[in-house]
DNA sequence: GAAAAAATTTAGATTTGTCTAAAAATATTT
DNA sequence: AAATATTTTTAGACAAATCTAAATTTTTTC
């Protein structure tokens, strides 16, 4: 069986709306995919036909074990081209996610293992998540937010809570990326912003939105 | 403007059977991309509005200059994946092809400049055909260097790149001379030598050098 | 230069993925 | 638990790209 570019799509949502909370409702996906809620429902009637998910009207969807197995491949795609973008071809990494999201959907089965072996079986992406191999396994990292690290405890930035561009260019502008190494200094409760110390500099302060969109672990 | 996959393989098929003769007839590009006639008319009658092509009815089609700028621009990118999958990734020269016609699509122009970039800005694709610069302009070749030449292509030499007596005593006793007929059979990235076969003797193998100082034509 | 053959176009239908507007089901508030 | 609000689905329509069958134009043959 194959699939369109747009099945994919909603297969990919699904599954990164899965990892948050077990079913998925027709509004979220209506709102990461940008389409109205009446498409939505359509689509999933099609997607149930080709049993991709488990779908019943009015109570949200749930990937099937044949819809989470096509899920990684297309995240397994996406990162490793991500990758290629950042480390062979010497993107930035605010601007690798874009590119990816076409690149994702190219088919061969074995440029993903050639492409994968070329790069030396890379298993995070720039932005720090995870690269599943070619049976869909991905390497846990002990990452955590960075709302939640104790004080004084040295990190380093490890991942981002989403691909937005506006995250991107806030990161770009506070000098903060991939491997960033720092440490929180004090914690306001008023509106839960940070005061953090990146390593060789000033505090500075963040606010809560901010330190939720980051992974740190420590060092 | 932006054009579907569709619109993008109409162009590029015509382009290509253009190079023949002048004006492609419906019927033509109904057997290249494998669809009924009446539905290569519809299309023809939209790309006309979109200004890539002139057509009258039962009179062919020919590109406009705009038409033959996103033709080569298509070519430019299928023929730089090529050389990467043959070159970077280490494909088969024949398994390369299929995979371009879905890489050609991604639509970044920062991606085909960087990738062009990072492969050393090719001029030949591995099937020896020539890509297109970022202007459009296409190298034409007459004379290549065996170092080129691509596996399987029988070709005649027809220079050297010098007089040296030491160059034209090996070739005395490599029995290569002017005009001999010949072909690549592989490649070994090693020590980039490779395994040539002149026509009705046994494969042997020469040295980069040698390569290099040997220039040859198609045949 | 007709008649026959081949190529091309028109007309009307189908599939995919989307939409709007209205109806139905579920969730929240008071 | 009734009223209200929200979410989701249904019904019907539309654009893109295709198809089949029939009509038209061009080309070839005699």
């Amino acid at each position: 069986m194959s699939f369109s570019i747009t099945e994919e799509n909603y297969i990919k949502a699904i599954f990164h709306l899965q990892q948050e909370d077990g079913t998925v409702s027709t509004n979220d996906l209506s709102a990461v995919l940008q389409t109205k809620p009446a498409s939505v429902t359509d689509m999933l009637k099609k997607l149930k036909t080709k049993k991709l998910l488990s779908y019943e009207r009015y109570k949200g969807v749930r990937l099937s074990a044949e819809g989470r197995r096509l899920a990684l491949g297309i995240v397994r795609k996406h990162r490793l081209w991500e990758y290629f973008l950042f480390n062979t071809l010497q993107f930035g990494w605010d601007e690798v996610h874009e590119i990816a999201e076409e690149l994702e959907h190219v088919t061969s089965k074995k440029l993903v293992e050639k492409l994968d072996a070329f790069l030396g079986y890379p298993r995070f992406d720039p932005h720090g998540d995870p690269i599943p191999d070619s049976h869909g396994k991905m390497t846990v990292r002990q990452q955590l937010n960075l709302i939640d690290l104790p004080v004084n405890k040295m990190a380093e930035v490890s991942g981002v809570g989403s691909q937005s561009s506006e995250l991107l260019e806030l990161l770009k502008h506070r000098n903060i990326s991939m491997g960033t190494k720092l440490e929180v200094k004090r914690r306001f409760s008023f509106d839960h912003s940070l005061e953090i110390r990146i390593k060789g500099q000033q505090p500075f302060i963040i606010s809560q939105q901010l330190a939720q969109a980051l992974f740190v672990k420590l060092v």
